[in-house]
DNA sequence: AGGACTTTGTGAATGTGAACACAAGCACAA
DNA sequence: TTGTGCTTGTGTTCACATTCACAAAGTCCT
């Protein structure tokens, strides 16, 4: 099985599992079974096993897997074993949130720089980051940040991206309900609240 | 067709088709060929076709689609034809972005009740609502409000849920990193940022 | 009216992911 | 050392979703 493609779905769980151990963790767990595992994430124990056998053999037959280990593979896997920095572009009220959001430091991340549009928020601080012009984004190039959160107005949200893109940014969660064109290696993860929301009365 | 099991991905999708007509309807577009709107969407034709199919023949053959009349369809179908009052709980950074969210009026959802536990925000506004006391978040009963977006601390999370399904609540927006446990008859749909941005990096 | 062209709707084929069932491996007690 | 009980890892099966390919149905020009 180790050397199969890893299907996509099976990478979208890994943060679920990471947070579930990073729980466990602080609950002084020292092994944790599929059974239970699948409990705090709501899956079934196989799929939790078949995911992780993508990537190597991490558990310990008749006693379950290692939670300290475990956390360290997973990380080393999604590459949150480093910090990973990243740009917030659009510090509004929706930005200004994710900005203080205190579960990105949980897997790594840091948002080190904060680009806004409106001359009335540029030189204001967010925490301890201060607002910059994003007429000035381009210039972010020397930074080697590779992850970008766009949080703008939606017609401005491709014109972000191009620009990110420029840059040598290769993720983006784009909170914006903009279709994002992006060249195929860079990545993109779009949230759109009123979609999410949007289909919640069909199964009412 | 017609009588067949509607996939869940297909409903997942109305909401993303109902968008790119809105904005179709903006231009003036009377009609629209799947091929067009696949575009939009980033989607293949047939799966559009496909799944608008499950729920009746809306098409125009040689033609396309007539953008206004699928609009009501869509919006039938997906319950978004009669105005979708929603309750907010927790009005922190997060809640208030969300509150304050324009997005959401374009699908017929408005948000007529906001609740904090924290006593410094209970009386306050925000836009026209006053925020009320989260202890008395039971007497929306009488409501009759069905769809809820939480958007409170994790730790409370659940015990809001369970408050929330006792008054009545089928459909939950849930933006905590909490697991929900809901009866079967209730509807969830977890959004978190965190996660989100977790997989990113992986591809990089 | 007819023929070329366009687009839908959908059965069938393909692809992808989830679930199952069980052999293999480890722990622990006798 | 042997047997019992538990848990992993995974080949296989199953379920679900996407894509294809094409007949059917409409448009539009001549």
């Amino acid at each position: 099985m180790r050397y199969q493609r890893v299907p996509e779905e099976t990478i979208k769980r890994l943060p679920r599992y990471l947070r579930a151990l990073l729980f466990l963790q602080q609950q002084q767990t020292e092994y944790v079974p599929s059974h239970t595992l699948a409990e705090y994430v709501r899956l079934n124990p196989p799929q939790i096993r078949k995911d992780l056998s993508y990537f190597g053999e991490f558990g310990l037959r008749g006693t379950g897997y290692n939670v300290e280990e475990l956390i360290k593979e997973i990380r080393r896997i999604l590459k949150l074993d480093v910090k990973q920095r990243t740009v917030l572009v659009g510090a509004g009220r929706l930005g200004s949130a994710i900005a203080r959001f205190p579960g990105f430091h949980l897997y790594g991340f840091d948002i080190t720089d904060i680009y806004d549009g409106s001359k009335k928020k540029i030189g204001r601080k967010i925490g301890k980051i201060e607002i910059k012009d994003v007429s000035k984004l381009a210039r972010l190039k020397s930074k080697k940040i590779k992850l970008a959160i766009i949080a703008t107005p939606p017609d401005v949200a491709q014109e972000v991206a191009d620009t990110l893109v420029k840059t040598g940014i290769t993720g983006i969660l784009n909170l914006t309900s903009t279709y994002l064109t992006v060249p195929k290696k860079v990545r993109v993860s779009t949230i759109d609240l009123a979609m999410e929301l949007g289909m919640l009365p069909y199964y009412t």
